[in-house]
RNA sequence: GCGCCCGUAGCUCAGCUGGAUAGAGCAUCGGUUUUCUAAACCGAGGGUCGCAUGUUCGAAUCAUGCCGGGCGCACCA
């Protein structure tokens, strides 16, 4: 239950009912910056002061009162100076709210969607590296957000199996065969692929049996070609699963351009008279000495919003990569989802545009479709940036990342920052056992309350709710009222598909029951179980229950485990 | 030159889509342990929210223009 927003609309109910006019959509309830001015703060007086042509202060005496007529559990109703008004709820109302506290699944949103969200979508020529970690833990985590607030979420996973990466691909292949069996050096000058995953997977061709005649390159190529890309699929799902990922479809853009689909698709666009022949001006800045005007086939992206035409067609005759992406989002549209979510990285954040213009142009705008960017992931180690060899191929592979440092603290500290901005990763930090480290920090909180329930008996069936009232000090009240705060935090992740407010609310929420935990150092009173009122103990266990309730969902949706010890 | 992102404490970043005296962690300084997990807690100092206009009751937040940093910029994917 979000307190905040049950009051928004109890309040904007006796508003209505009292002839008050405004745009209710502006009235706000939340948690006042000083928890001194109280619980809520109601800003009805200064959005009504302009309607109504009076002062807030005067609009706001009648408004607090009708507040307490209407309402009994509020000890204090406050008309402050701008025009605020502050509202202090009395304890009975934080010990029903705890008494009724759950995890909030599925029950924060009117409206569930059936969202699709593609993310990852790797080229399948290789192991994923750290770069993809990022983007690949922000997908997931949203997915799994949207999925925990009662939302449909398909995960989805799109592989450019097609074109001509895919020839250089096989080419690479071909050569770490030629060298494995017949001793012929690998070249170097052919911009070939040059990892040595390559190694691994024509070993594992080899070993399949199933390749005749390696002289003869034309006739074996597409076959290289197919059971490579096979290969590094499966390594990609391999590493995909070390990270705690798993997609529900996987679309394949050799497939599509097989089914005709991107023929279709153009006509459709054609259609729409979103297609001309025309001819792209020179960019300007981008000193490409073998640019040349060209006429090609053209998507109008520009009456989309985007800065420029793009083409669809190359110059010998075959489509580019964005028109079997066309087509490809023609696919997901056919599919007919409520919600499209793209995940990005930073080096892909100039495709947003064209996506965006393809996916208005074919729904006739009628389609939500929203693209995220993950900014870069710089690496670091004990504070000094850490550099990877620029020898290509040489790359540290997210499998590498997790047996580093552990898939716990990986996911944690990539969605730890806002994807707008870029992210620090230290590989020393998150390997620290101090509280320096917030993955810890959080999970030794999990790990407190489970040593903690494992030394008293109790039953929640068996727990008089009665005796809730015991929790009566000001921090036992805090520790509540910071419960009720995360459902606002899982509902403006959501809406605003910012995860990483999860982790800095399960921070929070850790550091307010350490605080708790160290009190009874000082004061015996406040010890959890040794003490003398049996009452009071299991009292202490409920609460400690729904924190470790809220911690577990929290750290549910990041994929991060909930310790019992640590 | 154009597009996207960032600019908040010495450092790394939050800031609930416009609210009250701008918050955390690290670092610095000082305190707490015969322990229900000190792998923790408590306290102190530290700010022209890059700069400038504008919008209004009210701006770190919105708009415009600068400055600085990152990423990207015809037929690759």
């Amino acid at each position: 239950m979000n307190i905040f927003k049950l009051y928004k609309n109890k309040f904007s109910e006796i508003l209505l009912s009292n002839n008050y006019q405004c745009n209710f959509s502006k009235l706000t309830v939340e948690p006042p910056r000083d928890p001194a001015f109280g619980d809520l703060a109601y800003n009805a007086p200064l959005i009504l002061s302009s309607n109504l042509k009076k002062k807030p202060l005067e609009i706001g005496s009648d408004i607090s009162l009708l507040i307490k007529n209407n309402f009994s559990e509020f000890e204090s109703v406050e008309l402050v100076k701008p025009g605020f008004i502050n509202l202090k709820l009395k304890k009975d109302f934080w010990f029903n709210f705890l008494s009724a506290f759950g995890d909030n699944k599925d029950m924060l949103i009117l409206e569930k969607k059936n969202i699709n969200i593609e993310y990852v979508s790797a080229n399948p020529t290789g192991p994923l590296h750290v770069g993809h970690c990022r983007g690949a833990i922000y997908g997931d985590v949203l997915a799994n957000l949207l999925n925990f607030v009662g939302n449909k979420v398909t995960k989805e996973y799109y592989i450019n199996d097609y074109g001509n990466q895919i020839h250089m691909f096989a080419k690479s292949v071909y050569a770490r065969l030629l060298e494995i069996n017949e001793k012929v050096p690998f070249p170097s000058d052919q911009g070939l692929y040059p990892g040595d995953y390559l190694k691994d997977i024509a070993k594992n061709l080899i070993n399949k049996n199933v390749i005749q005649n390696l002289s003869n390159y034309d006739a074996i190529k597409d076959q290289i070609g197919t059971m490579a890309m096979n290969e590094a699929m499966l390594m990609i799902k391999n590493d995909l699963f070390s990270l705690g990922i798993k997609h529900d479809v996987f679309v394949s853009e050799k497939e599509l351009v097989s089914r005709n689909l991107v023929e279709k698709t153009i006509e459709i666009l054609r259609e729409k008279n979103c297609i001309y022949e025309g001819i792209l001006a020179k960019p300007k800045g981008n000193e490409n000495e073998d640019w040349e005007p060209r006429s090609q086939l053209l998507f109008k992206s520009t009456d989309f919003g985007d800065d420029i035409d793009r083409a669809l067609k190359k110059s010998d005759g075959t489509w580019t990569y964005f028109a079997n992406d066309v087509a490809y989002h023609a696919y997901k549209l056919e599919r007919k989802f409520d919600k499209y979510i793209n995940v990005l990285g930073a080096d892909h954040a100039g495709y947003l545009k064209r996506l965006k213009a393809c996916m208005d142009a074919l729904s006739n705008f009628t389609s939500d479709f929203e693209c995220k960017v993950c900014q870069l992931v710089k690496l670091y180690k004990s504070g000094e940036p850490y550099k990877m060899s620029k020898r290509a191929g040489d790359f540290i592979t997210a499998k590498e990342l997790v047996e580093a440092v552990g898939v716990d603290a990986v996911r944690f500290m990539m969605i730890y920052r806002s994807n707008d901005s870029q992210l620090d990763f230290d590989f020393d930090l998150v390997t620290d056992k101090t509280k320096d480290n917030p993955v810890f920090y959080v999970q030794y909180a999990s790990a407190r309350i489970h040593s903690i329930l494992g030394k008293v008996k109790f039953n929640e069936k068996d727990f008089d709710k009665k005796n809730l009232n015991l929790l009566n000090t000001d921090v036992e009240i805090d520790l509540i009222k910071k419960l009720s705060l995360w459902s606002k935090c899982l509902e403006v992740s959501s809406k605003n598909l910012e995860p990483h407010r999860i982790p800095y609310y399960l921070y929070d929420l850790a550091s307010s029951f350490h605080s708790f935990w160290n009190l009874g150092k000082e004061n015996s009173d406040y010890k959890i179980i040794e003490n003398k009122d049996s009452n009071l103990v299991q009292a202490r266990i409920f609460l400690l229950n729904k924190i470790l309730l809220t911690l577990k969902s929290g750290l549910g949706i990041l994929g991060v485990t909930a310790p019992k010890s640590m």
